[in-house]
DNA sequence: TTAATTCTGGATATTTTTATCCAATTATCC
DNA sequence: GGATAATTGGATAAAAATATCCAGAATTAA
């Protein structure tokens, strides 16, 4: 359903959010998210190409969030690493169909549709707001060292 | 979002729905649905195994339903080769989460379930009546010989 | 300038998903 | 019983997703 690169993209994403303070490295943001460390560097990688996230080289360097909590949405983070396809035209290329789908892939097209309405209306700054009993990726301790 | 293995098994399901009167060879579905023969064979073995269809060897054998169109739902298909699974617990196993959710994996399972739903609501029967300008899987002509 | 830090990009490995093939078994017909 | 038709199950192959590793480039600090 999500798939796994995309649960990561978003939990890096969280994870940023929750420390906008300063850059973050990808070490620490692996650690703090409980995913690979190397194979989330090509996921933040990923990220800022679709310059969701913004990197910096060097000594302080790091990742951080390019645009404000706020105007980032789960659909935009999901997308930019494994896209939600909506289906458009008929998977069979059946030429009668064309652009009208076929009741199953109708039926089908509207869950996927309402998945991503869904996670384009939720943005960062709503998971972070959401007063849950459990903290994102948070263990009860804090996460600043 | 939908595995090929569930799209292949929900051709085969709504082609067998439309063509009840006589059983159907593997073959016969492979070509009807477009489906490589050889990978369909097993998908309807996991359509068997979960008493969705029945099977029947040799001469005149084939598939059938193993019940009625309006008693088969889209999500009891997808979920005998391809299970939907809902997030239960903290995928990043903390403590403290146990079995609430934090705001992130709370928003995803909303949406797992909320497709959960679409797909529980809908059984072949529907797929079959909407009167949609395509009919499932046919391109024009009918699929009777 | 040198050393240390950190991302970037490429090569590669592992696992899962998708796909193919075939011998064995079951069923039907003559 | 023998021939033919069809699924079953196992072995295997190919492709995609997930994961690892490392040399190179960029940045900072001294």
């Amino acid at each position: 359903m999500i798939s796994q690169t995309a649960e990561y993209a978003l939990r890096a994403m969280v994870f940023l959010a929750m420390n906008q303070d300063n850059a973050q490295v990808t070490e620490r943001i692996a650690t703090g998210t409980k995913v690979p460390a190397s194979y989330l560097s090509k996921v933040l990688q990923s990220l800022s190409r679709a310059a969701l996230v913004k990197s910096q080289r060097g000594l302080g360097g790091g990742f951080c969030l390019a645009k404000a909590p706020e105007e980032t949405t789960i659909l935009e983070i999901i997308n930019a690493v494994d896209p939600i396809k909506r289906i458009e035209t008929c998977p069979l290329d059946l030429n009668s169909h064309g652009v009208v789908l076929c009741a199953l892939h109708k039926r089908l097209d509207e869950a996927i549709a309402s998945v991503e309405q869904a996670f384009e209306k939720t943005t960062l700054k709503e998971i972070l707001a959401k007063p849950t009993k459990s903290v994102p990726l948070c263990d009860g301790a804090s996460l600043d060292k």
